[in-house]
DNA sequence: GTGTACATATCGCAT
DNA sequence: ATGCGATGTGTACAC
């Protein structure tokens, strides 16, 4: 990992073109080549950045650039083509350190822990459901739950975190296909998620889909108060 | 902005809960409090963060902790109830520079210049067309440009700079809400984009929506032409 | 403030 | 490679 605080313009000409006026900023170059141009802000997604596998040379000021006191040029080549020019006007400190591979994070708490939780009780989502099946299969990918009503209807069932209008959209594919089969037809799907986004919800009703709201700590509760009674 | 390399565990519970085990990391922290920490790898993205606004304490390590070998716990805290906690267990570099506010990023090429530059002259998509409303209301969501054709007839574009199949979608939705007003209907859907995938045009093409591919810096040389007209 | 769509999104997985 | 889904998405813009 190198870091440099300078004085520098920036461009960018690949997906896009971007200019940076001349200011001071932080240059991050990591151990896999990628290459971040971050101001003292501005949360921590960079004002430019060239992600690897790129090249990076550095081309030092001759006397003539050094009158304009350019005391550095890098070019950050993509195999893409995308380019990103950084002019080092004036460095003001540096840093240089080893650090190793990351042993990498743990994560808890996303989609797929709310999914175990409903699957375990699908009552939680309306009263009588039983689970047939979680990840059920079609031909364009797989239900996140499909279970029978206490009418005994098939129902598919989107499971999000948020709740928005992709989400409606892949559930109504996965009914088009599970309402083929002439074995599970009719299907109806319901939507659950933490929190439903109105629009969804408008689109969602707009199709026949059902809409549930769901509390993660609450399903975790009631799964660990389910455990004690064993 | 302050960096610091330092041998260091990470843990942050908020919208989820994660862990980093110990490791030698670089900890950003910008002038605005945001906190960031990076492997020496991986893209621009840190391991873990947390934006503005937010707290930071750093506790000095008492004699007990010394012989854990703790140096440093830093807690971080936004107004929102996240909270990441970095124990440092060892500094192995650091710096501080002030940097001032940035001048700020000037980009060029985004879909928001692309549907300014269709709007100034809808002709460029099709002959004839004329422009009744940029971001177009429906009930679920603007639709981005509302002309109307040579004949009079509604159509309704969808502006990309990637072409894909999302963005199908998305026009397909607009067209079945604006199809139900009766003033309106029929209304025709054209696909506007500098690149279009070829899933994408299929499945245009298979809902018999039009598929027009634009060329930006032509686009704007039009505009300038034009300009240079008056 | 809320809600929606865009992003040089990034990232991972499956095909 | 391409498509698709998830992200602690973040961010700007409209209502």
């Amino acid at each position: 990992m190198h870091v440099v605080i300078a004085r520098c313009t920036v461009d960018y000409d690949g997906r896009l073109t971007a200019h940076l006026p001349e200011a001071v900023r932080l240059l991050m170059v990591k151990a896999d080549g990628c290459v971040a141009v971050h101001a003292d802000g501005g949360a921590y997604k960079p004002l430019n950045w060239m992600n690897a596998p790129n090249t990076l040379t550095i081309e030092q000021a001759d006397g003539e650039s050094a009158e304009h006191e350019t005391a550095q040029v890098w070019h950050v080549r993509s195999p893409k083509g995308e380019q990103l020019t950084i002019t080092v006007h004036e460095v003001l400190a540096e840093m240089d350190h080893e650090m190793g591979i990351d042993p990498g994070l743990v994560k808890d708490g996303v989609e797929a822990h709310l999914q175990e939780l409903l699957a375990a009780d699908p009552t939680s989502i309306d009263d009588g459901f039983r689970l047939v099946r979680r990840e059920f299969p079609t031909d364009i990918g797989p239900v996140d739950l499909l279970c029978r009503d206490t009418d005994g209807v098939a129902v598919a069932i989107e499971v999000k975190r948020r709740g928005e209008i992709d989400g409606v959209e892949q559930l109504t594919r996965y009914l088009d296909f599970l309402n083929r089969d002439p074995m599970l037809r009719p299907v109806r799907g319901v939507f659950v998620a933490q929190e439903i986004k109105p629009q969804a919800r408008v689109l969602a009703e707009d199709r026949g889909i059902g809409c549930v709201v769901v509390d993660y700590d609450e399903l975790r509760g009631i799964e660990s108060d389910e455990l004690k009674l064993f």
